[in-house]
DNA sequence: GCCGTTTTCGGCCCGACTGTTTTCAGTCG
């Protein structure tokens, strides 16, 4: 019987518990601890069971002798008896109200203890029953912010995917700079940061007239409701709920300013440690003596940076997974860039799901610069995305030597995206599988299988003699679908022996394999590709998401096939 | 509870805003 094997996130979750719980009990310090520790573990590279395996806990930046013990405890026994005693504390639900803007574990225990409330519910029916303005230190404009914050609540639980709004973030993004009045703009936060969901969007902006500005800002047809209006701050909803805040920041504390609302907050704090060392302090109003409060730097990004002794690190990289520690060292990666694709590895047309003639996708990948597109339709198996059979796929050879022979300045490939079956057996014939140009084979079915038949099923279709690239590997859907069981060491290590591409998929709601898992297959020598798995026109421009995601993987341009012009990605493929 | 080119003990990131207060605690990013 297998053991079920405990993932990052339920460990990072049992260690958010705990802190939120230490800290509504008044402990101090020590949530911080569980908290950092939580956070790291997250977005850890590696499965922290292999870590443990190896004893190596306690090398986790964050975790020491204590955390490490209660983390071997949840492995191997699949609960922690400390953190029962401590939800024993503490009524159920009142962590909950910790869940709601401005309500802190102070007031989440106060509320409890005054009102009764066990949980979101019953707060909004004390507060609506104005039971809430009665209390001490509570008035009816804070009762009306709790109402107001349970709706929110109920409204926006989720975050949005990096790539339905990173287009119309950029388009205001635009639009600003275009104003007369604005000197400097820059989208900051975690769109900045190319994370792959999005909570909301910050942008700053310098300009010698605020008010024009914000009022400018305010009045964008995007802007479907204004919530505050003012000459440093302005906060507008657009789309599907949306908040898009601006700041108006000072010209020569614009880059102390970027960096601060750039983040992540856990990338700052470890800075903020560094500055303190060389008796600064840094926020977002500039790099300064702790004593006289001379101004070591703030106009520049960079120069913070500089000052602090570190190379600069590319806003994609400030997770504090390391990139601090490498840039101190002369370490950092020499990320690839976003002009550096040379064409797109998947994409559809109407011979099955997509949208666009072969000729439609050629001519809108070849506005784009690039050199080659690889057109890999679903096969026969996908029927429900109307699958091509043998014949149709070489009748689909015909049209595409058509279109070469008739465009210019662009190579398309004929590929096919085929089916990996149950039994890692690819759904195509070899003898069709000969005559295309590329190859790769996705997981579309049965998802719902043990991590040892999953792998072995993805490490068969590897050694298939005709297959090029695994297809979004992990099969995840951000927010939706967890990736299925696969033990991702080992199908790094098989496609890198045998000579197999993994796919970065840049689908927005794909970006599988994710940033951290690039960083691993990297490490275990595998070369990827991006691809957009475009199904429309419009689609292609998904390809430099992918970038992001690869450089949030630490990925330069060698790892990267599809950096490499025509000639060399033919003569890869031949090997 | 973690961590260490000033520490194995004694610190622990910074500043602003909000709502409720005559000086501040709590929360946020």
């Amino acid at each position: 019987m297998a053991e079920k094997k405990v993932s990052n996130a339920e460990i990072a979750s049992i260690l958010f518990e705990i802190a939120d719980l230490l800290e509504l009990k008044g402990v101090a310090f020590k949530p911080r601890a569980y908290h950092s520790a939580a956070q790291t573990i997250e977005s850890l590279g590696e499965d922290i069971t292999e870590i443990a395996g190896r004893g190596e806990l306690e090398e986790i930046s964050g975790v020491g002798e204590s955390i490490a013990e209660k983390i071997r405890t949840v492995i191997e026994k699949g609960n922690l008896p400390y953190l029962d005693r401590l939800r024993e504390d503490m009524p159920e639900g009142v962590r909950e109200l910790m869940e709601l803007e401005g309500i802190g574990p102070k007031k989440a225990l106060f509320l409890h203890t005054k009102l009764g409330v066990s949980g979101i519910e019953d707060l909004e029916a004390a507060a609506k029953k104005e039971k809430v303005r009665e209390l001490e230190g509570f008035g009816e404009t804070s009762e009306q912010n709790i109402i107001d914050a349970i709706a929110v609540w109920r409204e926006r639980h989720e975050r949005f995917l990096l790539g339905y709004i990173l287009h119309d973030a950029e388009e205001i993004e635009r639009k600003l700079r275009e104003h007369d009045a604005v000197k400097k703009v820059c989208l900051a936060g975690s769109i900045r940061r190319r994370r792959e969901t999005v909570g909301d969007v910050d942008i700053l902006v310098s300009t010698g007239d605020p008010e024009a500005v914000s009022k400018f800002f305010c009045s964008l047809p995007e802007a479907r409701r204004v919530v505050m209006e003012g000459p440093k701050r302005s906060s507008i909803v657009v789309g599907e709920n949306l908040h898009v805040d601006l700041r108006v920041i000072d010209g020569e504390q614009f880059g102390a300013a970027l960096q601060y609302f750039t983040g992540s907050r856990a990338h700052n704090i470890k800075l903020r440690k560094i500055a303190l060392d060389h008796d600064w302090k840094l926020s977002e109003y500039g790099l300064v003596a702790r004593e006289g409060g001379d101004i070591v730097a703030r106009e520049h990004e960079e120069e913070i940076y500089e000052a602090l002794g570190l190379a600069f690190i590319p806003p994609e990289l400030r997770e504090n997974r390391g990139e601090i520690e490498a840039a101190d060292e002369g370490t950092l990666p020499d990320l690839i860039g976003y002009g550096e694709m040379r064409g797109d590895l998947h994409a559809h047309t109407r011979w099955s799901d997509g949208s666009h003639t072969v000729k439609e996708m050629a001519e809108a990948a070849r506005d784009r610069g690039w050199e080659y597109l690889i057109i890999s339709d679903h096969s026969a198996g996908l029927a429900i995305a109307h699958g091509l059979s043998g014949d149709e796929i070489r009748k689909q050879a015909n049209e595409i030597e058509k279109v070469n022979n008739k465009i210019e300045d662009i190579t398309v490939l004929h590929g096919i995206e085929a089916n990996i079956d149950k039994d890692g057996t690819i759904d195509v014939k070899k003898s069709v599988l000969r005559d295309l140009d590329f190859v790769v084979g996705s997981v579309h079915s049965a998802f719902k299988m043990t991590e040892k038949e999953m792998t072995e099923r993805v490490v068969t279709a590897i050694h298939h003699e005709h297959l090029d690239m695994i297809g979004h590997p992990t099969g995840r859907l951000i927010q939706k679908r967890e990736p299925h069981a696969l033990d991702l060491d080992t199908v790094f290590e098989e496609a890198a022996s045998a000579h197999v591409l993994l796919e970065i998929n840049a689908f927005p709601t794909r970006f599988d394999l994710s940033d951290v898992n690039c960083r691993r297959a990297r490490d275990a020598g595998v070369m990827l590709g991006i691809s957009t798995d475009a199904h429309d026109t419009d689609h292609l421009r998904f390809l430099d998401l992918g970038v992001a995601v690869a450089r949030r993987g630490w990925l330069e341009a060698g790892t990267v096939i599809n950096t490499r012009s025509l000639e060399d990605l033919r003569a890869w493929l031949e090997k």
